[in-house]
DNA sequence: AGTATGTACTTTCTTTTGGTAAGTATAAGC
DNA sequence: GCTTATACTTACCAAAAGAAAGTACATACT
């Protein structure tokens, strides 16, 4: 695993070593893994890795998202490193969005599990039916 | 990318382009992806990567979470074919949970992505600190 | 006989989060 | 001076998550 952010210091052996970190509650990164992983910060980042984004573009885009959840989504992604904000001056509004290194590195990880998923949908919603017929005999 | 599934057809070359459904909100990868990363889902099948886990274990294992919370997270996973539950029928329950072989492939990418953040928390963090100190101002 | 113990849940109730819809700001165009 | 466009925010209600207690049942202890 390659580890490439923007903001410089690397991280350490000791960070490396810590591993399993996140399966204890304080662990800081449930906290990053939460908005990484949400219901739309997921498809927030998948959309992103085709390029820059206005937010009305996203909010087309990604399907069923409120304006203020993805408000909200894109401001954590932001606050994380991870989504660039770029508004230009001009009434009405002009906002783009686009991924960061460090976004690129995590979005591209969220993208070969998405990808794995719908590659392989078929045999997981077969397996889900055949789970709910033996649950109702 | 490969894909194996135990359950067998394999996914079509149609499957394969009709890429980035989950943006549809029709899709049903995104119910998937929604059980796969729930705030507890990516932790189960994290956890669940260290080998078979009594259902107690997990509790104990993945700080935080409810005995309900967990309960569900696994039937959900269960539903899906990424998690086996094995009941042995004795008193008290002796319950073991394992991920099956398209569990794995899952687990494997999650584990991809909580790997890079652990890595990376530092760096995330002190952004996280420089945004929040931006907006203060 | 009655009580405690251990395990894997389920149920009830409260709190937090998410969704829906309407509101806000502001300049240009009709 | 009323509408349009864009990127939000706010207020309100529904849905989901969290906390804590309850359930089932055999075995062991008092």
């Amino acid at each position: 695993m390659n580890n490439s952010m923007t903001e410089g210091s690397e991280p350490t052996l000791t960070d490396k070593f810590q591993r399993g970190n996140v399966l204890a509650s304080s662990c800081p990164s449930r906290s990053i893994l939460q908005d990484v992983t949400s219901r739309w910060g997921v498809l927030v980042l998948f959309a992103l890795l085709q390029g820059t984004h206005r937010f009305s573009e996203l909010r087309k885009a990604i399907a069923g998202v409120s304006e203020k959840m993805l408000s909200q989504t894109l401001h954590a992604l932001e606050a994380d490193g991870f989504v660039l904000r770029t508004a230009h001056p001009v009434i009405p509004p002009h906002v783009e969005y686009s991924l960061t290194d460090s976004g690129h590195e995590v979005a591209n990880r969220v993208e070969e599990l998405v990808n794995w998923i719908e590659v392989n949908i078929n045999p997981i919603l077969s397996a889900r039916d055949k789970y709910s017929s033996l649950k109702s005999d």
